[in-house]
DNA sequence: TTGTACGCGTTATCAA
DNA sequence: TTGATAACGCGTACAA
């Protein structure tokens, strides 16, 4: 018995038929006598023939893959956005092959290289923070092939791009943080080539002017690295002041606003009372840390779903209107616990 | 086809050779004049000759794509997994295309079809929870496909299986607790069918046996979702009557574990004063929350690298030794934080 | 040193 | 109603 998988040169020479009868046969083309599709069709299934994805893939010029490239899949926004995508991919047919950068520019254009040359129909992209130049991502849409940029979206020509509103997120945070009664607002920024992290800065600045809050300076501290540890040495430095403290802190995100709980309780200060914090992204721990951390809920199911959707729009249907589509901002939604409610 | 990807063809009719001959110098054949080979590769530089890896696949009945299958990405330790996966196939030049089962075994049988379909040279699974007929799976190893087993592992001839050693590490926690001064320990069990659930459980009670802690049946509750919501109900009926209470806790994960708290803390009581908690799998969250939780290091990074690693020698050698490898077992190793600590 | 021919699995096209 | 042929892109045995 032959190893690996029965074709339909298999089954045509079993049968004493051509192979284009065979494959008419299994795709009920009209014109093949119901006897010859009925033989052929039950060897097929004797034999469990399955057509062969590359060949087909080969003969039509189209993969049936879409390629993701994201900074790390051990995050749980990008997990949730994985989801999302792999979910509206798998119904339509399509598979997802997967590549982290490990937010490293070299092995972004690496990932690149790859997805060209496994023909992949179409690319989402979550660029790294390394990544200032985009010509690697430029030449793919230059080629024709579609590229849909989620989450970390880079300003570029043509590019379709799919995120939520971070700069309305980063409002609602600090809007509803001058509501509870909070004043000196800090904001622990992201890194400052994400538009993410510009959005969410620019929300915070907007509600702060908008209640008529000056703004100081010495309270916006980018977190490049954005992880606990580097926020919670940028907090005890940021708390040593006992005269000038914040008395509040919005977080890039729960990561963030994680490590920054933890310096505010290694400091004998209590939350919410003494401080306040907002995270952003509503990660998975959010709702279970003590207190529990007010988040910006930001959808990566559907960022992932919408994302799909519209690549597999592209693909299909290349005329489509690219100016139409060209950026979809998803509503983010304040989840406000007690991290920032004095009398929850 | 997209537009602006070239060939060999294209090459060798703009060269006026034969495409062998630029096939040849592309890979540095011998018996090719250096000359012809300069003109060819400068020629598919300028064109941006990438090989197509369709076309690769189907010649050489090869794929370098490896299939993961998943219950669900949106799962901090199986993203780890994936992420160890996805770093050791992208060094050695293969893909990875995905598939998240949602713990459904409809949805898991599929997946193997579009996997077999895709002509996947090995795959990697950790099955859904509703998963008790492998057939699927038998399938494939019949079918001479490797197949690597990780975490959720079943008992199939010749399978190659990758997991922590979940009995020791139920141990460790157990014992653990009664180091700490603990006596009634409950365990909050996993889903029945799977083998990890039993091992840990079988871990608890021989770290009970061994320190002569008799067994209460009614101190061992399973959770078959597993989630926060389910183990904080539990936990609610556990703790009501207050003679026969536990007075800790070994959950058979972090989520578990974080729902326990959770009710633990609505009724008034400490962490760990009143009742200590160990969970498992070290979830991002454990050393967040409040108080941190003590957990076993699942490390699923390197379950994920380990499983990839055998893969690839079971796909690049044909004749392993299946015997030798057939159970790789990683430890794990106790994280001691406050949750388990009366005087940390 | 280079070219020809074939096959990997499939299907569209034309011919019978 | 069915068959033969070519083509998708590539590599290679064989021929020149």
């Amino acid at each position: 018995m032959k190893l690996g998988q029965a074709t339909i040169k298999d089954i045509a020479r079993e049968l004493n038929v051509s192979s284009s009868t065979v494959s008419r046969a299994l795709k009920d083309y009209p014109g093949i006598s119901f006897e010859t599709k009925k033989k052929v069709k039950d060897l097929a299934e004797k034999l469990n023939y399955r057509p062969n994805a590359i060949a087909l893939s080969l003969r039509k010029s189209k993969s049936f893959t879409i390629g993701v490239i994201i900074p790390e899949v051990v995050h749980f926004f990008f997990s949730t956005v994985i989801s999302g995508i792999e979910e509206v991919a798998f119904k339509n047919g399509y598979n997802v092959i997967l590549c982290q950068t490990n937010e490293k520019l070299e092995r972004e254009i690496n990932c690149v290289e790859t997805m060209l040359s496994n023909q992949i129909d179409g690319l989402l992209v979550s660029y790294s923070k390394e990544t200032t130049d985009f010509s690697h991502f430029i030449n793919l849409i230059d080629m024709e092939i579609p590229v849909v940029f989620f989450d970390r979206i880079p300003n570029i020509k043509n590019a379709v791009n799919v995120t939520v509103n971070d700069f309305s997120g980063g409002y609602q945070a600090t809007k509803h943080l001058i509501d509870q009664g909070y004043r000196r607002i800090a904001h622990l920024a992201g890194p400052s080539n994400l538009a993410i992290s510009k959005k969410r800065k620019e929300g915070y600045l907007a509600a702060l002017s908008d209640s008529g809050i000056s703004i100081d300076e010495n309270l916006i501290v980018e977190c490049p690295s954005a992880n606990e540890k580097e926020s919670f040495e940028i907090c005890l430095r940021l708390f040593k002041d006992p005269i000038n403290r914040p008395d509040a802190i919005f977080a890039h995100h729960d990561i963030v606003a994680a490590g920054a709980m933890m310096a505010i309780k290694s400091l004998g200060l209590r939350i919410p009372e003494d401080i306040g914090v907002v995270g952003f992204s509503n990660w998975q721990f959010a709702s279970m840390i003590d207190p529990p951390l007010t988040s910006v809920l930001q959808p990566g199911i559907q960022i992932g779903e919408k994302a799909t959707k519209i690549l597999l729009e592209m693909i299909q249907n290349k005329d489509i209107n690219h100016q139409e589509i060209s950026n979809v901002v998803l509503d983010t939604e304040l989840l406000i616990r007690k991290s920032s409610v004095k009398n929850y």
